[in-house]
DNA sequence: TTACTTTATCGTAATATTGCAATTAACTTT
DNA sequence: AAAGTTAATTGCAATATTACGATAAAGTAA
């Protein structure tokens, strides 16, 4: 009843979901595009990037970084995030595997 | 209020966001190994694979088929699922791009 | 110390998601 | 036609997410 059955799927499996699910709002995918193309990674200036209350930003921010997907230092009283590659490359592994059972089987398929 | 602003990212960040969200759940992960898997994919018994009532499953179905991920062929009674490959091949761009970015500007980074 | 800046957290309201039993819809088999 | 099979839909309850104002926390600057 509007939990989720963690507990039936592998490890893998929500792991992957987890990662996917950081990713699935608009919001967090341009905070991910703005930390990509900044030079430099101290950026305390998410928030007015982003057309959302200081508090929502936060809130994004806080999920992308229990996902793994940022990390953020504290730097003098401002707070300098960094896209975390580990995650990402979890993720393109998944596609990049993916895309190549695809392939195998596109003859068979409809 | 609780409601997604989508109005306010670009179309570009909800469609990425739009097919994350749509993996972003177990069993939709789980769905998709499945198709992976199986040799052909004229499976009617996905629901068999997975901890999940009939309905629940239907309706992860349906979600997955709405983002496009996967398309349906009706085929006799039961219905053939497949990988929808065109979406993956955006998540995947998507993933190879950020890689690129984040490459580049390892060095200036925390 | 006082004022300012920056980010996190709390509380709350609105909306979305998850899950299932029951039912319906559409097709097959007998 | 009647019974069976497969998948979608409906209705509902429980939980999660999204968003924001207000406030707190932690540092910096005057």
């Amino acid at each position: 009843m509007g939990i989720t059955k963690t507990d039936q799927f592998t490890l893998k499996q929500n792991q992957i979901a987890t990662l996917a699910k950081a990713i699935g709002h608009p919001a967090r995918v341009a905070i991910l595009d703005y930390l990509m193309k900044v030079d430099s990674c101290i950026c305390g200036d998410i928030v007015n990037e982003l057309p959302l209350a200081q508090a929502t930003v936060s809130q994004h921010l806080k999920e992308l970084k229990n996902a793994g997907l940022i990390k953020g230092n504290i730097e003098g009283n401002a707070i300098c995030y960094c896209i975390d590659e580990k995650a990402f490359t979890k993720l393109q592994n998944y596609f990049l595997n993916l895309a190549k059972q695809v392939e195998k089987k596109k003859s068979k398929c409809c």
